[in-house]
DNA sequence: CTAAAACCTCAGGTTAAGTTGAGGTAAAGC
DNA sequence: GCTTTACCTCAACTTAACCTGAGGTTTTAG
């Protein structure tokens, strides 16, 4: 517990496979904080190493950096999170991650029948729809923890 | 067939719900075509309705514009797609989105047990896992359409 | 025939999530 | 003690997928 209590940027970057450049930012952003060495170089506790592994999964499930930041938010400040914390989160997050497999799989349902068959047209088919229902729930437009 | 035989990028633009300046983008990226008549003005044939219900729908997938482009090269230049056209574009994309959703769901099923039970460990965890195997099958980073 | 609506081009702006580089300081190895 | 890493800040650049606005032309409606 001593000897590797605090550790640098570098190891960090390093343990986790990001940049230094990447943890400067998730700082500025708030999703991870440090303080200073007496030469104003950055020290992290391990629970950091956490952090960023809860925000690349989160990333690869399609949650912005926003949202995440939100997400953790809700972590507690003066201590270390702990397993019912990121219990928490985690669960919000499975319940938006059903719905837009949910979405992805409808939408691989239609795409074969819809695009290949022919149906696109105005008012019927799932793909085509020109009001775009169907957009708001989109891979990309997914709001999560919203 | 003689009055709607060709659009306007105004027409278009409503009918699909999206932005003239959308159109003129698409263009320039060699995803739509049009022909421009005495004055300057684009005119579009019918078959581009399809083209950008297409587009819209691979997004909606998590397709880029880049790969939609890519996928719209091996449609026939000459002579407006057919439902086989279509059917073989929808079926490349249908074989990497059945990926993506298993993907998906076996990132949803080890969330709530990584994240919430403190799992996330070095070696071990499929969340954490430093090294990074799994960002290469990441929803973001999906390579379609190879 | 005229005025409004629609179109044109081109340059520059926007957001997300970082990356790169310049110019300078701190720490570590030998 | 010196030199090589590692770190610091800040500004600017990057990519994708558009959007906005300026300045000017064409079409359409009355």
């Amino acid at each position: 517990m001593l000897e590797e209590a605090n550790l640098t940027v570098g190891a960090v970057a390093k343990r986790c496979g990001v940049k230094v450049s990447t943890l400067h930012f998730y700082e500025q952003k708030g999703l991870i904080r440090s303080w200073r060495n007496a030469g104003n170089q950055r020290r992290y506790k391990r629970d950091v190493l956490r952090r960023i592994s809860v925000i690349k999964a989160a990333q690869r499930l399609g949650v912005s950096l926003e949202e995440i930041a939100t997400a953790f938010a809700n972590l507690p400040d003066n201590r270390t999170p702990d397993k019912a914390d990121w219990a928490k989160l985690s669960q919000a997050w499975r319940a938006d991650l059903d719905a837009r497999i949910a979405a992805l799989t409808q939408l691989r349902d239609s795409l074969t029948g819809c695009i290949g068959c022919g149906c696109l047209s105005l008012a019927r088919c799932p793909l085509y729809n020109p009001d775009d229902k169907f957009g708001e729930i989109g891979v990309g437009a997914v709001k999560l923890l919203g």
